[in-house]
DNA sequence: ACGATCGGGACGCCCCGTTCTT
DNA sequence: AAGAACGGGGCGTCCCGATCGT
């Protein structure tokens, strides 16, 4: 009568699983790892407890699955930004262009995706001994900002590793806001903005500071 | 004979309680609300725990005086670094250097003041339904953006809101990078070279794009 | 090619049963009832936690098979030293040598099988309603006692009751030395000399107490 | 006035440290300590589970005191039972006796003290790592076997190590016996009745053998 | 038959924040 | 201000079914 009975058993796990990792996520990007129970990651997964520790032995494990799969989501959006900005393959500045692609890729993966905003919290909160969310980006980042430095894309005087910084910065930005209400389509306009401040100066006189 | 008894207690009390403030607000940094456990702040700072529910009656009271305490220190700092930006009072873009200013002030509270650190902390976490601890500085820089933008202080398409976003975000990153380690002083130098960048742009063309 | 399928299985059935009450018994007997995991009992046996239950449906059914294998190898044990006392026959005690003989198989068994350490320490700790071990082989010390007074092979004042009470002593003084550290050859030799002491007295006096 | 007021507060920590001290040795006598639940020692000794985790942090940190408990308990014992033969001081064999007369205390002491049987079970599982149970009174019938030994005291050929072994054998079987439904005082009987059999011999032929 | 996966409750210990007494 | 006691969870673990492959 269930023909499909194996392949339902080998998906309940893995829907199990999914399941609780969403809800993990959700839960510690909101509360923090030590202020997140695992009862009520159980509550709001529909899963019971048991089930939980048969999958993940113990919380930390579960929090290093969770980390590790926004990590993941990172690394995918980040090579997807870079691939589609090779694509359009502007002329002028696309190094910069593809930069200023990836922080709106990550500003829109820490509004749609909890495991994203909790891989970047448990990183910021140092709870666990893996590696910092940042290094999912930054990397590249850094790697672009070289490139751009060597092609003469920057003016020269344009330090890149103080560009991958202010770059880091306003990342931070985005994942505070993300963490308190979300980050509106408003906000996604200030972002871009904030980034033609940066390219084109704030002050009148232009370099002669 | 009984009033010294009585300033002598007092004065131990007012020592038990800064004991207890900064034990509490390192705590508090570093392992956030629900990772920090009474005791250990007790151990930490010498105090038995009964004197400490003397003096706060419970965790979130203690933890509200941390806030209160932080936030006060920044305000502080604010004030001076306005007062400071005013007496120098250069004629060029003084509303941005105060601002800048303010950063630089923000940036050294944060490495030194744990309390500041914890209130920020407690403010990202959503622990307390206390103002925001960005409440405490951004309202400010608010106000000399509008006054620079007034006066004609930026070019005429900044966007005043877009540079308080900015503005924020900056200081968001510095308080991921205080909690991680701390902000060394080469640090500093890539917040004023990053500032630097936003003042003049990064684009060779300047405001062409 | 698969007609012997069975076959290899039941054998495959009947080693995983071998396995699992060996590495019970020494868990068992290490560790007692409570504080022995039936996980580590798998892990040690190299057999999952699904196999245990098929063969063992609860941890106390698993704990009886351990203690019967205990009791079933005390058994052959004591029967073999008998009959070993049967044949060699001396006329002088054979009784009390045969009873000897087997306080000294039952060391011996005690320091080579875990079984029947796990069976006597599951018995002291009165964890399973089983028969209790030393009812394995004391009734056959009992009833040589009897026999050995209507002899005359002991001193007419000697009950035999107490000499029970002495022997089952003794064996308990062997079960813990097991248990701690092991019985070493020196112990046997202790053993056999204590035996010594028993028979032919301690005090030069002789019968004058 | 003060001094009252202290030694009631100190009273009621030390009663309930006591009740504590009671239920748990007689819980852990009984079921070990793996079986041993603290909620139950809690309930037998109507104290909360907040209370003896004042007093005991942890469950091992209860199971020392217990320990503790017991091997001074037995050395108390000892002492006395040593005085008490000096005291009478008989001049046949009286090392041997004053040795008897300790076994007799530790078979009343494992009889009527909770803690003594716990002190004794927690040694043979191993559970702590503290001194065994039998060195809290192996020593001191050592030292009178070796000055039995020396004085000739005992036949020639009798080897003190030996009587050592004997001994521990006797007082493990005493163990066992009063973890099996008590030391009844018939069972007194038969011990004393064994160690006659041991200082006289039990074959008819005495030291001919 | 034999065995492995997956899931389910139930405690057990630990610890925590708090109150009450002194 | 300190000592003592309280009750509530939290995490881990354990022992066990129910279900499904071989």
């Amino acid at each position: 009568m269930k023909g499909r009975t194996d392949m339902v058993s080998q998906d309940r796990a893995e829907r199990t699983r999914r399941r609780l990792l969403q809800a993990a996520a959700t839960e510690f990007s909101l509360n923090g790892y030590g202020d997140t129970s695992l009862q009520r990651i159980c509550g709001s997964a529909g899963v019971t407890m048991g089930a939980l520790t048969f999958h993940y032995p113990t919380k930390m494990a579960l929090a290093t699955a969770v980390h590790t799969h926004g990590v993941a989501l990172t690394r995918a959006a980040v090579r997807d930004a870079a691939a589609h900005g090779e694509a359009e393959g502007g002329e002028d500045s696309p190094r910069l262009l593809r930069i200023i692609g990836i922080t709106h890729a990550l500003a829109r993966l820490l509004q749609e995706e909890p495991a994203v905003r909790a891989a970047g919290r448990l990183s910021r909160d140092r709870t666990l001994d893996q590696e910092h969310w940042h290094d999912s980006w930054l990397p590249y980042v850094h790697e672009l900002l070289e490139q751009a430095h060597e092609e003469a894309e920057l003016r020269a005087e344009v330090d890149p590793k103080v560009m991958a910084v202010l770059t880091r910065f306003l990342v931070s930005g985005l994942e505070a806001t993300a963490q308190a209400g979300g980050i509106c389509p408003e906000c996604l306009g200030h972002l871009g903005a904030a980034w033609d401040l940066v390219l084109s100066g704030v002050t009148d006189g232009g370099h002669a500071r």
